[in-house]
DNA sequence: ATTTATATGCTAATTATCTCGTATAATATC
DNA sequence: GATATTATACGAGATAATTAGCATATAAAT
């Protein structure tokens, strides 16, 4: 039978892009040491296919190992996520995410100012 | 064999939830409504049952009708979300996030300047 | 060239999430 | 009080996500 899945990352496939972003590009052993979880090898490997499937990473041959890639941008990622919860959570307003974040202090009040400047 | 669930809400949770959020309260049959999707009343009350474990709703009864109301502050849930793709996938840097947010047009660099003047 | 080591790809099991059918109980109606 | 109505609670099956075992292939070593 077909399995279907979803178009999008799961949770455990974000974490593994991540490395992959940051590294540019990893072995399958690479991804696993910096991962928080101990994962084994094939689990590893399977999500990897799985990402390929549907579009997020892609890899190449280098000795007898398979070196993966992101194929897709860090930001376009984040870009469906934050207008997902937007959408879900804060009733479609970014403006009530910035507050929440403030407030919750995740982000200091003089990061914003400073951003505010330098993107002014 | 013992259900183990996750103690977070799951996203068909969060959509119920919000309905609650919304109305303050509701019976099933109102948060049916309520939903994009068209779910069966039955399964509707399996996940309020859930969350109802899990301790994000309450019920009572009103005539025969079990009418619930969500006993977790909305901006807790919030919270929660923004923390959780903060780590995922933006290797924890909420000024990233912010970042994309107005680099997506999601919010007006106007607007973050006037969130900083109030919260100042 | 043969052996050794190890990464791969396949398959399958496990866990979690989502969904609904149906028997039961409670309410309303007559 | 008997009957019809309807929401509930339970159980259970379907779908999706996560995990890893293992036979095979192949690069590397000698």
């Amino acid at each position: 039978m077909a399995r279907l899945r979803q178009e999008g990352l799961t949770a455990r496939e974000m974490e593994l892009i991540q490395v992959l972003w940051q590294q540019k590009e990893a072995t399958v052993e690479m991804i696993q040491a910096k991962l928080p979880d101990q994962l084994e090898g094939s689990t590893i490997r399977t999500l990897l296919q799985i990402m390929e499937d549907k579009g997020y990473v892609a890899h190449e041959k280098q000795g007898r190992a398979n070196v993966y890639r992101p194929i897709i941008e860090q930001h376009l990622v984040q870009s469906v996520a934050l207008k997902y919860i937007i959408r879900k959570l804060f009733g479609g307003s970014a403006e009530l995410l910035l507050v929440r974040l403030v407030k919750d202090g995740g982000i200091g009040l003089d990061a914003v100012t400073r951003l505010c400047k330098k993107l002014k």
